[in-house]
DNA sequence: TGCCTACATATAGGGAGTCTACATATAGAC
DNA sequence: GTCTATATGTAGACTCCCTATATGTAGGCA
C-alpha cells in the first residue's frame, strides 16, 4: 500500500477502530492490521503522533493504564470524536465515489 | 473536498483523463470538474506541477501548439504511462476496498 | 547469564507532494 | 478600458506520514 495513499484518512481510520472499545496504540496498529486483511501495516511513528494530534483537537481522551508491568495509553472517542468520525465517513464515500468515477474507463455520458 | 485526500492518487486522476484523448493543463483540469460531477477543483499550482513530474519519469510526452492565439501544451500517454494508469487503477480498487473495510461500521468477522 | 522477540510508547528529522499566492500573457465581450 | 475566460508557470508554505532511533518491561530459550 502506498503510503501517501493513506494521508488525510488516517484520523477516519484510527477513529474507527476505537469506536466500539477504546484500544492503545499499539493494539490499534493491531486492529488496523487485523480488519484490513494484512494490508494496513501502520508504523508506530505514523499512529502514535496522530493519536496525540487527534487528543489535542479534542477528538479523543486518552489515560494510562499498566497491565502486565507494561504502561498502555488507551483512547478513547469523544463526543466531537464521534461527530468528526461520522463526517469522516461520509466524507470517505464521496470521495471514494468521486474518484471511482473519474478513474472508471469507457464513454463518457455527453462527453 | 479535503486536499490531503487527493494525495498519492493524482497521477491516476491526471493520467485517467487524457487517456482517451491528449490534452493540455487547462483542459484537464476542467475535464477533472466535469467528469467529477464539479466535485474535483484542482488547482493550477497542483496540476501543471504534477504534470511536469509525470513527463520527467516518463509517463507522458507533451508538445507545444497554438490555438486561437493562445499557447497550449498537450500531454498524451506514453506506454509506460499507460501502464502506469492500469497499475494506478488496481491500486485504487484495492485502497478502496481496505479502506471502506475498516471505515464500515458494525459487527467484526471472529472479532 | 545473555540474547532474542513481543509488547509498548515516543520523538527528531526527512521527504514528497499538494496548496496558496502570485506573475505573465492573449482573446473577446461589454 | 476593464473584466472575464483562457492558458502556463514558479516560489514558498504546509501538512503529515515515514524512517530511524531511543527507551523499557516480560518471557522464552540456550
Amino acid at each position: 500500500m502506498n503510503p501517501d495513499a493513506l494521508r488525510g484518512h488516517m484520523d477516519a481510520l484510527l477513529l474507527s477502530v476505537i469506536e466500539d472499545e477504546p484500544l492503545h496504540g499499539y493494539a490499534i496498529i493491531e486492529a488496523l492490521q487485523e480488519r484490513s486483511g494484512g494490508a494496513l501495516s501502520v508504523p508506530t511513528g505514523t499512529v502514535y503522533p496522530a493519536l496525540r494530534r487527534l487528543e489535542r483537537i479534542g477528538h479523543l481522551t486518552s489515560e494510562w493504564a499498566t497491565v502486565g508491568g507494561r504502561r498502555r495509553r488507551t483512547y478513547r472517542l469523544t463526543g466531537s470524536g464521534r461527530k468528526h468520525l461520522e463526517e469522516e465517513r461520509s466524507a470517505w464515500h464521496e470521495f471514494a465515489s468521486t474518484i471511482g468515477n473519474v478513474l472508471r474507463p469507457g464513454v463518457r455520458p455527453a462527453g
